[in-house]
DNA sequence: TTCAAATTGTTAGATGTCAAATTGTTTGAC
DNA sequence: GTCAAACAATTTGACATCTAACAATTTGAA
């Protein structure tokens, strides 16, 4: 009812915010955000190829192959053909993209700590489903828009 | 209790993904999310010079006289100097660019309808705190982390 | 078997963003 | 009055990201 800032630059002003402050505490352990999402999620392992990596940390293809580029000249990762699908490239983390994830791991779970300072086990959960309401309410087909069950119980 | 997905990849994935539809949305009427941003804000007025103007939309000020620039060259808002205090630019609409604006807030408050589609107003209430929370959490001070009253009642 | 369409990844060119250094202005201590 | 410090904005140089176009490969239908 009442006038309100749209949830949508909330959302914007907040993720910026909380980007940042991670970015910084990732930026002293040698990393970035893009950086620790692509090793997490090839550590993660449930990613078959680099679309669905990119897919998976929201960011596009030729962004993905851009910082591939830059892991592997690094040394923290290699890329080979799949001999099964010559058009797929298996990522690998060497020895020291282990040792450089480890490390990034570290600042990645002090930062989720200070994050979720004040938050209970409920309402965490409900706040993650909120987001995903949000990004079900965008997504391509307007299929999953408007949910069944409510988020909040309906007094 | 169970493993969760960290909130701050929530947060970021759904910050991505519904970034890139409303800037999708805003293409189609001829601007972008950091233009749609600046204009608002100028429109509200309650930003009094180009470093609350940049800290209200979450860039700094390097970026945000990138984007000044580009306004002002295509003709949407003039800079002049304010003769009360000469470090101040002040920022105006002409009237190109109220024409703009109204264009852009047609396209945002169709989008925004589209984002809250299954949140009733206590939901939204609910997360928009959340992300004030978050962003409250990892803000420079660390006196506002962990406020007092609980989002959730404690039952 | 062959070839058009789909798929995977890369490249090229444009825009958005940032930190650090710089320019001009104001403020405050002396 | 002078000058150092703080402040507002800009410039510079670097990355991150996107879309569109492209190259190589696989798939499926005729």
């Amino acid at each position: 009812m009442m006038d309100r800032i749209p949830i949508g630059l909330e959302l914007n002003l907040t993720s910026r915010t909380v980007r940042r402050a991670f970015d910084s505490a990732l930026l002293a352990a040698g990393g970035s955000l893009p950086v620790w999402l692509i090793l997490l999620s090839l550590k993660r392992g449930n990613v078959d190829n680099q679309r669905e990596l990119a897919e998976a940390i929201g960011i596009r293809g030729a962004t993905l192959t851009h910082h591939l580029n830059g892991l592997e000249t690094q040394g923290v990762l290699t890329r080979r053909r799949d001999p099964r699908n010559r058009r797929v490239h298996i990522v690998e983390l060497t020895q020291a993209g282990e040792a450089f994830f480890a490390r990034l791991r570290e600042a990645a779970m002090v930062f989720d700590m200070r994050l979720k300072v004040g938050f209970s086990d409920d309402e965490l959960s409900l706040l993650a489903r909120g987001l995903n309401q949000l990004r079900l309410n965008v997504a391509g087909n307007t299929k999953e828009a408007g949910k069944k069950p409510p988020l909040l119980p309906d007094d």
